[in-house]
DNA sequence: GATCACATGTAAGAAGTTACATGATTCT
DNA sequence: AGAATCATGTAACTTCTTACATGTGATC
């Protein structure tokens, strides 16, 4: 069994889920979106794909193809699977703290997979910012009197960063409540 | 001449102009401070400091060392001019939205060398950031509607992230015209 | 004298970057 | 026919990860 896919792995599996497309489908996507912190180079994505079609996750769909050559691929039931299992497992402190990054990527695919667990998601995420939050509060109270300007405003930055996530969070939370309700 | 040295490489060379210390030293640091975003492993921060040297913008310390084999490195002088350089260039579109991290390291060095541009640093934040925060804005305007509620989520965080980040970059600039009066 | 913390190193492999290469198809 | 675009591929290089290796000085 081959070592987990890298998060442009996830990011193509993911796509995959919204509707089959080819290699070069995607590097537009990752051109013209919000998803652009993922290189569009093919030197990154025709390997990715390459070697998510290797672990059996995806596969390219047979022909049906008079047009150009291109190579559209589906994700296959145990991709599916593996991608389910992405979505759904507790969102750690480190995720929080330094993959928020993935952490967004994760949540917006939750729209391409029925029953995708939002609730227990967000909460997870809202309860290890707060635990982070903390921390950070606790070594700005010790810390902060020896560190120059300069040093007091960037950790200030990350600070309020994630305390501005934390209020996302609580609203995020609301908005996926009133949702289950119908 | 080498290629320019990774973040990894940059945060050495800043942390040695605070003060010169070895390899070791430098890993307790990215291990208990805020700056564990890098890495402590041994397998990246030796090589980074052989390459570092072979630039020649550190060098170990000639020995005075009774005591344990260790080398402590310093800034050589065109490794500060380098620093600052890269401390002093513009900060771009791109380092404010894909590059934050990066630049609060500049942002928090800055207290380590003399005269360094806090306030035009910080102004360029400011203006690259409203022109990111109003371009999301108008992609939200234009293409929330076909967005399912998770992927709105997602992009409502980034937004609120980057707002954040700009009501932060207000108050330093008042900060630090505050103290370039005294 | 054994063990632990200090201090550095290296080897194998994964993943991404840049840059170039190669054909096919559509457009003018 | 020639040019532009579509679509994929590959080669060389860099950096980081994981894991193991090695020796020294301090501590119990």
């Amino acid at each position: 069994m081959a070592s987990r896919p890298s998060s442009l792995g996830y990011a193509l599996l993911g796509l995959l889920h919204f509707a089959p497309q080819s290699g070069y489908d995607l590097r537009k996507t990752f051109l013209t979106t919000p998803l652009s912190v993922f290189s569009d180079s093919p030197g990154a994505i025709y390997p990715a794909l390459r070697r998510l079609a290797r672990q059996g996750w995806i596969a390219a769909q047979p022909g049906a193809r008079g047009g150009r050559r291109r190579q559209v691929f589906a994700p296959t039931a145990a991709g599916r699977r593996a991608f389910r299992d992405w979505l759904g497992h507790r969102p750690t402190r480190d995720d929080v703290a330094r993959g928020w990054g993935v952490l967004m990527l994760r949540l917006a695919f939750m729209g391409a997979v029925p029953d995708a667990p939002l609730r227990t998601f967000l909460e997870a995420i809202r309860s290890e910012l707060q635990a982070h939050v903390a921390e950070l509060a606790r070594f700005e109270a010790q810390r902060a009197a020896e560190m120059p300007l300069e040093g007091r405003l960037a950790f200030a930055s990350g600070l309020q960063g994630y305390r501005a996530q934390l209020a996302w969070a609580e609203s995020a939370l609301a908005k996926a409540r009133r949702k289950e309700k119908r």
